[in-house]
DNA sequence: GCAGATACAACAATCGATTGCAATAGCCTT
DNA sequence: AAGGCTATTGCAATCGATTGTTGTATCTGC
């Protein structure tokens, strides 16, 4: 008749479902967390009797009691980016996997899209009371603000870049290192004259720009210039366009911030009969699940996101353990494909 | 000196801070909430010291106090589909515009990515007592769940398709209509035998199947057929080239069931040597930012997902605020591009 | 100078669960 | 039969804020 889930007389909490059962709500309460202290017949029949009312016992509640929320909040600061959306395939790639292997352990999402309009953003989240931690994807220009925080307030660990000396904790891939492969990469492909394109705002982002230059200026040439893009999908698509546009032949190697900003920038070039990689090659970043279903395949430095966002996840439970754990740098890897 | 952020003496709570200011508990209470029962001077004494020590009151018991959570729950059931991750760029493209509408209405977001093992996974989620409401993605094959919650909890709003008669409410464009636009499409670029590709579990996927339908018997054309794929992107790929492996020359139009897959099939179509659309149309579904950077140019049903996402928000506050707020239903319309 | 209004702040109940401690009953041991 | 155990349950404090009610100066008008 009631399959334990819609009851007509609802029960609102553990007082009246102990009220019904008969006993005091202590009782309910640990008969409800299988506790050995209630003899098992009750445990049963109080267990049996929530199923029946569709009872579950408020977890506001329980977790201001307990302390321990079981909620981690995955943050997307958007800095300077206030257009941007969520929609960011890499956010969302790494979203997922960070999804996964927190549900896996039994903890809730709190996500926050946040523009830094405030001083205290970060502070706000961080003890607003409802987090037992917090993961920061991608740094923007907020650097100075998650060094504040983090020397205080140990479960946060962000993706991003690590600079010497920085007390917050990390996880990413060695951008440098990044942005010197896709350099040579380019390079070997005979390319001379090489751009950047992205936003070199964000410090994972300028690293990239720096490996680029490293790898121009060991091969003897001129430095990249820089071609500053918005992250906000919308706006990029027109913006990349007007670079390409605008550089006609002085370039001829692309070193793309991201698979995305790479993939418009393919389009974008198609639009202007430049053949890639015939005429002008192009590198993205990231190794998006994309990246291999474009026309042509995009050439990418890969992140390894799903490794990555795991790791993420071992660390924070690391820290909020108590446990001390140091920042992790991965070696990005070269993936060679149909646009460089 | 002290930037109002990390203090050396943390406060903990209310009642701290109170002794600190030299008042009782209530009045801190009133003061940061800035109400007009405390004098302005004690208000900004109490403020200032409050933004000194870098205090904010705990959120979990304001919340449990005021018994209203402003946190709003996303949720995409995964049904049948273990393996998919969030990352489903549908999913994530309306995520962003979701959490745009929320977060400028001053709520939180939990996110849940749920495989229904439980029978109840729906009732957990909703009666947490952490979820002031819900926002569900997709209907997978969780109807009769979604039916049973819907039954007796109102703040609930499903994207996806309406059946007569159903008691819960949805947002979603007509995908009969859709999928007929695109067999319509097809049809009139000279097509006439014709594939569907996705799964038809979902109901919104079998509606787009059922207008494909619709199209070919209006044409006069042998009923479309069927190629099963799934969701999950790692898979999908393989999937997607075996079916084109196998359907050789049978077919010469394929209605995907998303941009996402008709990108793939794009890609494995372009492996074959098969030329889109000199030999072969393709339709998309979604019209997502990406289906404008492909190559070619996806032609796909445009769902109008900002819209859609902003209407979904604005029926979920409606029935907040315990006001009935019926379905939505939007038409949906041909994006004609370079696929067919 | 006094009744009555006003402004402000303290007090205490409340939200709904968890949990240490006390209490009771039944049973065993010697 | 008394003392000691064990198993089970009830009691009441607690988490940290919010808010209705009460209390007390201060102030106004006459």
């Amino acid at each position: 008749m009631n399959d334990g889930t819609a009851p007509p007389g609802r029960i609102r909490n553990i007082a009246e479902l102990a009220r019904l059962a008969g006993v005091s709500a202590g009782t309910v309460s640990r008969a409800l967390a299988n506790s050995s202290l209630v003899n098992t017949e009750t445990r049963e029949t109080i267990q049996a009797l929530a199923r029946l009312h569709g009872f579950r016992p408020n977890q506001m509640a329980k977790r201001l009691r307990v302390k321990e929320t079981k909620v981690i909040g995955i943050v997307v600061p958007l800095g300077h980016e206030r257009r941007q959306h969520l929609s960011d395939p890499f956010f969302m790639a790494i979203l997922g996997h960070l999804a996964d292997a927190l549900t896996e352990n039994g903890y809730d999402i709190m996500l926050s899209r946040v523009i830094p309009d405030a001083e205290d953003w970060l502070e706000r989240i961080v003890d607003s009371g409802m987090l037992d931690g917090v993961l920061l994807i991608g740094q923007s220009n907020q650097f100075e603000a998650i060094e504040r925080v983090a020397a205080w307030y140990r479960p946060m660990v962000v993706w991003g870049s690590h600079r010497p000396g920085q007390v917050h904790c990390t996880v990413g891939v060695d951008n440098r290192v990044g942005g010197r492969l896709a350099g040579e990469c380019l390079i070997g492909a005979g390319r001379k004259r090489l751009a950047f394109l992205g936003d070199t705002a964000a410090p994972e982002l300028s690293e990239r720009y720096l490996g680029l230059c490293d790898a121009a200026s060991a091969a003897g040439l001129a430095p990249p210039i820089k071609l500053e893009t918005h992250l906000a999908s919308d706006i990029m698509a027109e913006e990349i366009a007007g670079h390409i546009e605008r550089i006609g032949a002085e370039v001829d190697g692309i070193a793309a911030a991201s698979d995305l900003i790479a993939m418009h920038a393919v389009r974008a070039l198609a639009d202007r009969g430049l053949a890639v990689p015939a005429q002008i090659s192009v590198t993205g970043f990231d190794d998006l699940p994309l990246a291999e279903q474009t026309i042509p395949r995009l050439t990418t430095i890969s992140q390894n996101i799903a490794a990555g966002a795991r790791t993420m996840v071992d660390v924070l439970f690391e820290r909020i353990a108590g446990n001390a754990a140091a920042s992790v740098e991965m070696a990005p890897t070269l993936i060679r494909r149909d646009t460089a």
